[in-house]
DNA sequence: CGGCAATTATGAACCATGTCCATTTGGTCG
DNA sequence: CGACCAAATGGACATGGTTCATAATTGCCG
């Protein structure tokens, strides 16, 4: 077969990128082959080669989606929370049932790394760093006129701990230790660190 | 060839251990085949199976060593700590050395995970385990005649936030934030929970 | 309307890898 | 010394990533 004008390139990318997103969360990584995705949109997987560089350009694009998808999760739990003191709790329970949620496509964001040397998706990037950017704005309410080092410091900190329960509970590491409940942990996380951020600026 | 006689059961398991760390570290996980593997310790692929059920059975023999050189790595932190009261600071700190310093290893170690369905490998999660009480030991000072269910979900927690301060680290997540020097993160972190624990209890 | 060139998709091949197992080889014991 | 048993081999099989010569279509030009 010659072409087919069925679909455009970029219908193509798109068809073979949701399939990879359904293999991805049917059959886990070790699932998602090249064949499959061919096979999953109908084309083959020579065809495949046409529209991405490789495999690993394809879970590249497959992150991308991911990490929009979270950005956006991350979005609405701020819009919706009940008061904007607690708002960082709520990023953080979005966060983390976000990742419970989609375990399969967050997992690959952070564990798919490409061979050395060649250089980091900037797409991907761009995204984690305004996710990050929310967790500023959402803690700065809590440091009213910190400088921005600071509150950079502040976000970075304190979301690479919501980022740690994320992870350690996606991946089943919480389950022994008798708290798999997990806003439990989060909420802890974030109070605390907030009453300790306090107890800073006005202490003793 | 048949029997050699040259080494044990035992003496080559090890070596095949020690091979795939090898490898590990210089190539990569896609670099660690199974047949690398056997070349490096001598024997072929075939041998490798009688040591091994499988490939998987191998990387988890690995992380098995690796649990165990972090939780000496986290004992020795402790005990050379100057002060009772900094020495979560100093887990932390030696915790994210380790990661950095050893990233392939640590990585395979939370990264790696068996098809669904096969159990959980009973002697990694006890070493994490281990090292979760290390943490709790750790934070006992700070929570004095606190109830076991306190101390250790405070212990969770915090170990968490550092766990998560790590992952990025060692995935390069952390680089575009600025804040590249992880020791200032953990110290802010260890320091801030801290505070917030000593706010809750003494409040106003 | 017909044929031609450009484009698009194919599918068969290559190589590497995980895994298995019939066969061979070397040690051991009577 | 010979037979038996365990140990190790090596080659086979299936699957997966990747490439590329070739075939099939399309749009265009006369």
């Amino acid at each position: 077969m010659g072409r087919r004008n069925l679909h455009t390139r970029e219908q193509q990318t798109e068809m073979a990128i949701a399939a990879a997103e359904l293999i991805l969360v049917s059959k886990g990584l070790p699932g998602l082959t090249m064949r499959k995705v061919a096979d999953a949109i109908g084309y083959t997987v020579g065809n495949l080669y046409l529209l991405f560089e490789n495999q690993d350009q394809l879970l590249v694009a497959v992150n991308e989606r991911t990490a929009d998808a979270v950005y956006v999760a991350l979005r609405d739990a701020i819009e919706s929370a009940p008061a904007p003191r607690l708002q960082i709790r709520e990023i953080a329970a979005a966060y983390i049932e976000y990742a419970m949620k989609h375990a399969a496509r967050w997992r690959l964001m952070f564990e798919h790394s490409l061979p050395v040397g060649s250089p980091r998706p900037r797409a991907v990037e761009l995204r984690i760093k305004r996710m990050f950017e929310l967790v500023e704005s959402g803690l700065a309410p809590h440091l009213p006129d910190a400088p921005e080092a600071s509150l950079r410091l502040n976000a970075t900190t304190l979301w690479s701990g919501v980022h740690g329960i994320c992870v350690l509970a996606v991946t089943g590491k919480l389950r022994w230790s008798g708290t798999d409940r997990y806003r439990v942990l989060s909420d802890h996380l974030v109070d605390t660190f907030l009453a300790g951020l306090r107890a800073a600026k006005a202490p003793d």
